[in-house]
RNA sequence: GCUCCCUUCGUCUAGUGGCCUAGGACGUGGCCCUCUCACGGCUAAAACACGGGUUCGACUCCCGUAGGGAGCACCA
């Protein structure tokens, strides 16, 4: 169904009504994964037809949202607000085929019929009562005319009534539908602005887009755009329509789940490309592989394989899959990453210490899921100020903790080398000296005093990260505290 | 109410009629490693929504039921 002259297009169209979301995103990333897969062209179109709920500041989150995730399109980013001359011109001809026609119901009139069919269990559909007015009658100026009928109204299809529309979805199969369950959608509204079902056609159809790929909210759609592609004689495109992401509750996802746009996931210390990988997790899968680098992804994926039922969002899994990005990131990268969160803490970096900043922070990487925690939990190396765990100090830090410590501070103070290895087997002889027999009574005041906490790396790598000089300073700071706050 | 869609461990999923005593991953429990915490290794518990068919044989095909979702706008 592709071949090389034909190759693929795919458009991701956002309406900038709100952030760019989990859901969203996973969207525009099957679009730009199958058109990326394909050597096709990924397209971005803004659907602001909305004027009353469209901003610019939303189309910009967007925008930003698109690039972090990586996600270059070719073509665009096109607004439909720019392209309203085109559907008069489309609108037009419809009716100039007896496709469409004025509709001068008005909105109260439609709200009360379709209360009425509702009450008597009926689908809510338009009943056709301008369907068959004489076109030639008055219009009001909508069209270009210069007669003039004061009544307003709006432009609506003519859908055919009789048999059934069926398509084939790549993720679903076949779906047929009713055409006397799809009423004559308005096309253009009162005031002469076109409504979403008309543009996104008309779109797809200037566009040359082979291949709509979309959120299965979508799916109930699909057949009244197929019956405007053929009232426009336009071949229809493939459809792929893409389960939904639900929180947790199983209820769609919303703000009381959590980050609503994907450009918190990058203040939470996510990196892109785990995001990318995580999100096509969701719905799709490669056998048994979980980690894929974005190559990976372009390389295997595969619309036909994409599930079809809902799937949840779960963040524990989201942040496995993002330490395991991180992870497999050189020391550099990893510094490289970190940095700004470090400095999101207070903590900047003279580019003389990048040496010891790679250090420090690659020390913490087994221990950080995101890049905000692992510059929270390797903050201690470059703060000399540390923060006390009060519990950890009242164990550790006690007298016979103290005695220790000063053994081990006098060793440590006599050392000409200081690296890991001369590190421990100072400490070995203090321990054998001061007759500890269980190393970590010697190793946690000795933690304590050098990160405020019990936790850390290793002992021997912190101290050998430290240095001798800034050791030495946090054991004397810790012993000469009487009481720590 | 009507129409359409969906249904494998708590979660993400593998599975396209026999390979399934249903596999992997996250999470959870246990053990090992160990100076703490992690990482890592091993291990355990954990699922085919239900009921009918079709078939020599159904997680896989068909039909119902139940549950969930979406649409039915002069929103997108």
């Amino acid at each position: 169904m592709t071949n090389n002259n034909h190759p693929v297009r795919v458009r991701f169209a956002p309406s900038p009504t709100g952030h760019l979301h989990i859901g969203g995103a996973r969207t525009a990333l099957f679009n730009y994964l199958f058109a990326r897969n394909l050597k096709g062209a990924f397209i971005l179109r803004i659907e602001d037809t909305d004027r009353e709920r469209s901003t610019q500041e939303y189309t910009d989150f967007i925008l930003k949202g698109m690039e972090w995730l990586g996600f270059e399109w070719d073509e665009g980013p096109f607004h439909q607000t720019e392209r309203m001359a085109l559907y008069r011109e489309y609108v037009e001809k419809l009716l100039k085929e007896d496709k469409a026609y004025r509709c001068y119901c008005t909105a109260e009139e439609l709200e009360v019929r379709r209360k009425a069919l509702l009450a008597a269990g009926k689908k809510p559909k338009y009943e056709g009562k301008c369907r068959n007015l004489d076109p030639r009658l008055p219009a009001g100026s909508l069209a270009g005319s210069t007669i003039h009928d004061p009544r307003k109204y709006c432009i609506r299809f003519k859908a055919p009534q009789t048999g059934e529309v069926v398509f084939k979805d790549i993720c679903r199969g076949e779906i047929k539908f009713n055409r006397e369950e799809l009423d004559d959608m308005i096309l253009l509204r009162t005031d002469g602005t076109p409504t979403y079902n008309f543009t996104v056609v008309v779109d797809d159809v200037t566009m040359h887009i082979t291949h709509v790929i979309r959120g299965d909210d979508h799916l109930n759609n699909t057949p009244r755009q197929i019956q405007l592609y053929e009232a426009l004689h336009s071949p229809t495109p493939h459809f792929a329509h893409l389960p939904m992401i639900l929180g947790p509750d199983k209820q769609k996802l919303s703000k009381r789940h959590g980050a609503v746009s994907v450009v918190e996931y990058k203040t939470q210390g996510f990196l892109p490309e785990a995001m990318l990988n995580y999100l096509a997790r969701l719905g799709w899968s490669h056998g048994d592989q979980e980690i894929f680098t974005k190559k990976e992804l372009i390389a295997y994926f595969d619309l036909h394989t994409v599930g079809k039922s809902p799937s949840v969002f779960d963040i524990e899994k989201c942040k496995w899959v993002n330490h395991q990005h991180m992870v497999r990131l050189s020391d550099q990268e990893i510094f490289v990453a970190t940095k700004p969160y470090l400095e999101e803490l207070g903590i900047e970096i003279d580019v003389a210490d990048y040496d010891f900043g790679t250090k420090a922070v690659c020390s913490e990487k087994e221990r950080g899921k995101t890049l905000k925690e692992l510059a929270e939990v390797s903050a201690f190396y470059f703060r000399d100020a540390l923060v006390w765990d009060e519990k950890a100090v009242e164990k550790w830090l006690n007298e016979e903790g103290k005695k220790r410590l000063k053994m081990l501070r006098e060793a440590f103070a006599h050392l000409k080398n200081w690296d890991a290895a001369s590190v421990q087997i100072a400490f070995k002889e203090v321990q054998e000296k001061l007759e500890i027999k269980k190393m970590v009574d010697l190793a946690q005041p000795c933690r304590v005093a050098l990160t405020g906490t019990t936790v850390s790396p290793g002992i021997f790598e912190v101290l050998a990260i430290l240095g001798q000089e800034r050791s030495l300073k946090r054991l004397d700071h810790a012993l000469n505290t009487p009481a720590h706050k």
